[in-house]
DNA sequence: TGACATACACCGATAGTCGTAGTATGATAC
DNA sequence: GTATCATACTACGACTATCGGTGTATGTCA
């Protein structure tokens, strides 16, 4: 069973969070659901590395956050993105199509042929 | 101007190395410049990354180092792969479909819209 | 009463990459 | 004859994103 390890995916867990951020503002666990929720559970992020990407990008001024009352009662720390998060996703996504191009150099599709 | 960060590259340069090797044994400096050619200068990976690649993949064994004269006398360290290199190749080839599945998702093609 | 989902925070360890520096040889240019 | 460049590495310490483990607290449902 083939899994994505984080060597992999690391540094794009940012543009994935940013992502879903642009679409509307977000906490911890709704992104973390949203995430396994878009790729089928094929990516599962790890609570550890969404709250520090979450204090990584705040420092970094993706991404501002504000504290607000779930219907519940309950207070929630929401994340909304920056302007410059904005920009730095647009890189993120020309960078990763760059990326596409260079790794599909050292990729061959014939699995059985070695 | 974009490039690759190495945290996106991460976990992909032993791919893109016994990508070479798979063609044919290689040494450090030959392998440089095949990533560096292959990929037009879009990638140019750093001699300590190389190296240290290296060492890392024969630990796991997935190359076998052995000395070799070359053509002008001196000695170089070549790299072969191994048969657990080839097998561990063919899972990163499938991890990175997957990858590209994954993040995917994520990525907005137009980059004006924001 | 206990389990489970929700919603985090904190800490230390890991490991791949990078910056810097150093070594040594041979070829080419001035 | 000397300086520069390409070749071919090695060593060391720093950085940082991720991860594993743990702890806390609330609300809901059985």
């Amino acid at each position: 069973m083939v899994s994505i390890s984080s060597d992999v995916i690391r540094g794009y867990n940012d543009t994935m969070i940013l992502f879903l951020l642009k679409i509307a503002p977000s906490y911890g666990y709704e992104i973390s659901k949203n995430i396994k929720a878009l790729t089928s559970e094929k990516y599962v992020i790890k609570e550890t590395t969404l709250y520090s990407a979450f204090t990584r990008m705040e420092e970094n001024g993706y991404v501002e956050s504000y504290s607000q009352e779930a219907e519940n009662g309950k207070r929630r720390t929401y994340y909304r993105i920056t302007e410059k998060g904005k920009n730095y996703y647009s890189e993120k996504c020309e960078e990763w199509k760059l990326t596409q191009e260079v790794v599909g150099k050292f990729i061959s599709d014939n699995q059985e042929a070695n």
